[in-house]
DNA sequence: AGCACGCCGACT
DNA sequence: GTCGGCGTGCTC
């Protein structure tokens, strides 16, 4: 894990402005009115100014009113003023225009040549910006090439007056102690769970990447080490993907725990209650913490572990600038604190793959035995056999999946995953699968028209006769299937079969344990009460063609985590999916073994130069205003530049240039710095055409 | 982002 | 001579 170091002082003025600067003091010093009066211990309060004026990243000493001295303590929301101007002759500033801030520390004396401005107003006595969170945020910051003004919207909640001032809820302190250290529960299915949990018990902090066991038993499992780590007298964060899962987690907390001892953190609670929840943790009233991303910055007191669940979701990365992603800020946190660190979920990333072999974590998986009672058998149906003849339905569900669904339905639900809409792949060998890539840079390509030369979407070179790399053909495959239709048809294939569908619009949470047709797409799979009896994974292909480079990885992670609602196999639980067997995220899943897919894609990403071993960022930009900005930076070494390709900046707006960054394994916090350098320089030029820098881009094709 | 100061062209 | 164009630099 890379430290960042703290904020660069703000960098001197040239010697000739100082002392014409002190020149101006010694003048205006004779004429100077008496002061009103200053606080005595420490005058100076440093601001770090939030609301803005986002892009200049340094902070500002005000001069503290004696009337504020009590109130003015760091970490309390203010208000300046800003942009003002000195009056003439006069050691005092009128003028500029109010902005928000946190007070950063209190100091005797400000480096500072000019006259101080006061503080306008203490906003409230609150500490919501302590030293902890400071830190958090400026190590984010760098990391993302972000300025601290930007984390810490994301990182501080909007004031609200009426949590502030309630009563402080009774505290039970006298029942945190009463906590006692949980039995491992369903840990004990694992090869090192009882000590996992028995070590954050004993205050101590194990790091481990969890491939958790198919079925219902995960909400539970994180109770307990939630309550472990309490156990311990410390805090504890998890983090999870959406709202159903951390209501899940909620739940098994309450039922391990009892009330009062955890919050969740979620958006549907609306800004006043979360600012409530996110007070009580604060103010260290309450020590553990379950939420959506945005809990990734919860100042959970006394860290003792941070987790987080399925941490490949897209959900976990933040669409806010810098764009953080919570697996990463949650593991600089660790490490920054000390803290024990959990990765868990169904799939295995690839990121977390590199955390077990550089040896930062350890696993912490079932013996093969268990894993094989607990998941579900899978049964692969070769999509050559489907052979695109006849009706629509009879392509896409040849008659092995349809006798899997038939069967399973005497014993209860079968949920059927479908691909999304718009999922469209991008180009692959018509044979093999294989992506098809540029022969330069191993980019994917992609085909503009259908008359004209194959692009690289990375360097945006022409690919004038591609042939696979893997099994020498030269033909492409790119089809799009709409997938809306697939409940009507199997309606019609299941009369007596009620068909349910959850998707993108109407999610559903549960459904029953009866019989039942379930079609949901990837993600929106609702959980059956006593597990599905089956699952179909229809159109598998579609998910391996996207245009992504962690498109097997996404694709076995969606499968994992629909077969994992599937009753083991021990209790006859069968999934069939539609896909060439061969494939390596197929056989993944048959072998339901996330961790061995990890690794060989990790191995093979290393091999390749591709993240995340190697470090990306993506810049992108008007064309001159990339250029500038490129030019302006000094990047580390051996620095590769691809590109630059046109991109869309939003689906259906105009288009910018973007250049991909790649730097070797250990360059990336250079890079960050090099960035974040070139941008401070090119706004301090005053140019103001906007260039996104953005660190570890997660859709690089 | 505002709002200064600053150094070149038509005006009473 | 002065008023004022908005280029660029600073804001505690």
């Amino acid at each position: 894990m890379a430290h960042s170091d703290l904020p660069e002082p703000p960098a001197e003025s040239p010697a000739s402005e100082q002392l014409e600067l002190i020149r101006t003091e010694l003048r205006r010093a004779k004429a100077r009115p008496k002061p009103k009066p200053m606080a005595e211990g420490l005058p100076v309060a440093r601001v770090v100014v939030d609301k803005g004026l986002s892009h200049l990243d340094q902070y500002f000493d005000y001069a503290v009113p004696a009337r504020l001295d009590e109130a003015a303590q760091p970490g309390v929301r203010v208000r300046v003023r800003f942009g003002g101007r000195v009056v003439k002759g006069q050691g005092r500033r009128e003028g500029g225009r109010l902005v928000d801030g946190f007070i950063v520390e209190r100091l005797a004396a400000s480096d500072f040549a000019g006259p101080l401005a006061p503080l306008a107003q203490v906003l409230s006595p609150e500490r919501v910006l302590s030293p902890e969170l400071l830190r958090l945020c400026r190590a984010v910051a760098d990391r993302y090439a972000g300025t601290l003004a930007d984390v810490l919207q994301l990182a501080v909640p909007p004031k609200h007056n009426k949590p502030e001032s309630e009563p402080v809820a009774e505290t039970p302190t006298g029942a945190a102690s009463a906590i006692t250290a949980p039995e491992p529960g369903g840990w004990a299915r694992y090869v090192d769970g009882p000590s996992f949990v028995r070590a954050l018990a004993d205050g101590e902090s194990p790091r481990a990447v969890w491939s958790a066991l198919p079925g219902p038993g995960w909400p539970d499992e994180l109770a307990r080490v939630v309550a472990a780590t309490l156990v311990s007298g410390r805090g504890a964060l998890v983090v999870l993907p959406d709202g159903r899962a951390v209501a899940r987690l909620d739940a098994a907390l309450d039922a391990l725990l009892g009330p009062g001892r955890h919050v969740a953190l979620t958006a549907e609670l609306g800004a006043e209650e979360r600012y409530r929840r996110w007070l009580a943790v604060s103010r260290g009233t309450v020590r553990a913490v379950v939420g959506t991303r945005a809990a990734m910055f919860a100042p959970v007191t006394d860290l003792g572990l941070v987790a987080i669940w399925d941490d490949g979701d897209s959900s976990h990365s933040e669409p806010h600038a810098p764009q953080p992603q919570a697996r990463d800020v949650l593991l600089l946190r660790a490490a920054e604190a000390g803290a024990a660190a959990l990765v868990g979920g169904f799939a295995v990333t690839v990121e977390a793959a590199q955390l077990l072999r550089t040896g930062w974590a350890r696993p912490l998986a079932a013996v093969r035995e268990e894993v094989r009672r607990a998941a579900p058998l899978v049964r692969t149906v070769g999509d050559h056999d489907q052979a695109g003849d006849g009706a629509a339905l009879a392509a896409r569900l040849p008659s092995l999946a349809w006798r899997v669904a038939r069967d399973a339905l005497a014993q209860g639900p079968v949920l059927v995953q479908v691909p999304r809409r718009g999922y469209v792949p991008r180009l692959a060998c018509a044979r093999c699968r294989e992506q098809a890539r540029c022969a330069h840079c191993a980019g994917p390509l992609e085909a503009p028209d259908a008359s004209g030369p194959l692009l690289c979407t990375w360097c945006g070179r022409p690919e004038a006769d591609w042939h696979c790399r893997e099994c020498g053909s030269f033909r492409l495959r790119a089809q799009v299937f709409g997938a809306r239709r697939t409940a009507d048809e199997l309606g019609r294939a299941f009369p007596a079969v009620p068909v349910r569908t959850s998707g993108r619009d109407g999610v559903l949470a549960t459904v029953p344990d009866t019989p039942a047709l379930v079609v949901a797409t990837p993600g929106a799979e609702p959980v059956a009460e006593g597990g599905y009896a089956a699952a179909l994974l229809l159109d598998a292909w579609v998910l391996l063609g996207r245009p992504d480079l962690r498109a097997g990885e996404e694709a076995l992670r969606r499968w994992l985590g629909a077969s994992a609602l599937v009753r083991g196999a021990a209790e006859g639980g069968t999934v069939a999916i539609v896909a060439e067997p061969s494939l390596r995220p197929v056989q993944a899943l048959v072998r339901w073994d996330p961790a061995g897919h990890a690794a060989t894609e990790l191995a093979e990403r290393a091999e390749l130069g591709f993240p995340p071993v190697s470090r990306m960022a993506a810049v992108s930009g008007a064309p001159a205003a990339v250029r500038d900005l490129l030019d302006l930076a000094r990047l580390p070494e051996g620095t590769d530049l691809l590109g630059p390709v046109s991109v869309p900046v939003a689906r259906g707006e105009d288009r910018v240039d973007r250049m991909l960054l790649r730097v070797a394994p250990g360059r990336g916090a250079a890079l960050a710095t090099a960035l974040k350098a070139a941008q401070a320089a090119r706004l301090a030029r005053g140019k103001s055409e906007p260039v996104r820098v953005r660190i570890d881009p997660p859709d690089i094709g």
